[in-house]
DNA sequence: ATTAATCTATCTAGTGGTAGGTAGGTAGCA
DNA sequence: TGCTACCTACCTACCACTAGATAGATTAAT
């Protein structure tokens, strides 16, 4: 596999796991087996990493999107896909949201990573906005901001808890503003 | 004022803005006008200053809810005294949730740390789940668990986005659950 | 087809800086 | 006198990051 894409997935994986600052040059290196100096022959410099992190992320989510809206019809369909999204990342990878753990440390980070956040949160914001539009419903922009706030929230306290009830409290919440 | 006290108070500000891993005692210190060495007087390893931050957080709010017990008599009334109080943090003082921000890093923190964190959540939830009950609702667990998760990522995604009415209508859908 | 030049991805070796943490000393106070 | 709360001075480990070398693959020129 190509050495950028496998360092991008090892920190990912790892700062989904702990966050940003807890994640070393050295600790991606000793688990790829290279020397931790390579690394910054792909990406100079920690920050360089971070953001093509974020916008890889940011990107890929924008594609899982894309897919929804070809493959599903109908509004409810389609936010119950996304919510599925989440799902499967915590449930069968056992991984928080990327742009949950690093908006929790956003004032630690570097500028632009934190705007690569901030334009993830937008991007969710208003394709959950339409879809809820779609579906008629009064408000829905009060709708898209809560359903991504508690999708993000129950994936960082069901986690942390270690208990997976509380995001499933969550799905359900979210299942019900489509009825 | 207090060494230890004022310790404990510059590291939640500064934790609760950027994690846990991108608070030095260094930094500390230097706001304090000491030497960071000083700081090992009081709270000896970094593992005893974020247990003693956790706990004191964690207490704070069990305080505050003692408190919202006695002045308050209606469960509706004690939910919504609950939301002001992290309205007022975000809103006041521009801060998130100690523990929903360290709960992003669980991975990385030091288990009595990330112990305490699981703490705080389950309280919340119990006293949530027992208000929840009170007021007759059906899957009282499920409605707590939703409106911590609701409101931990609301602060999250509003801080990082800059934008508080992502918090204001994860309110609106908190308080609708009591309606 | 051979050679020369260039590019890729890694290495070794080391920089300056900062992290948490320690040892031992000291001024003020009960 | 002993305790509190700081100090200076320092340590080791780790951090991100850099320079320069190298082996192997690719490309271009002869």
């Amino acid at each position: 596999m190509d050495s950028a894409t496998q360092i991008l997935d090892i920190a990912e994986r790892r700062m989904r796991q702990t966050g940003y600052n807890a994640v070393s040059y050295r600790d991606i290196a000793a688990e790829m087996g290279i020397k931790s100096a390579s690394l910054h022959y792909h990406f100079p410099k920690k920050e360089d990493l971070g953001t093509a992190l974020t916008q890889r992320y940011s990107d890929n989510f924008a594609q899982a999107i894309e897919n929804i809206m070809s493959s599903q019809a109908h509004p409810k369909d389609r936010i119950k896909a996304f919510v599925d999204i989440y799902s499967f990342e915590l449930k069968q990878r056992g991984l928080v949201c990327l742009c949950a753990v690093l908006g929790a440390e956003t004032d630690g980070l570097p500028d632009r990573v934190s705007g690569e956040i901030k334009n993830f949160f937008d991007k969710n914001i208003d394709w959950l906005t339409q879809q809820y539009e779609a579906l008629g419903k009064a408000a829905p922009a009060k709708h898209a901001k809560t359903a991504l706030s508690l999708l993000s929230g129950a994936m960082v306290v069901s986690a942390s808890s270690d208990d997976n009830s509380i995001f499933d409290a969550a799905i359900d919440s979210v299942y019900q503003t489509l009825g």
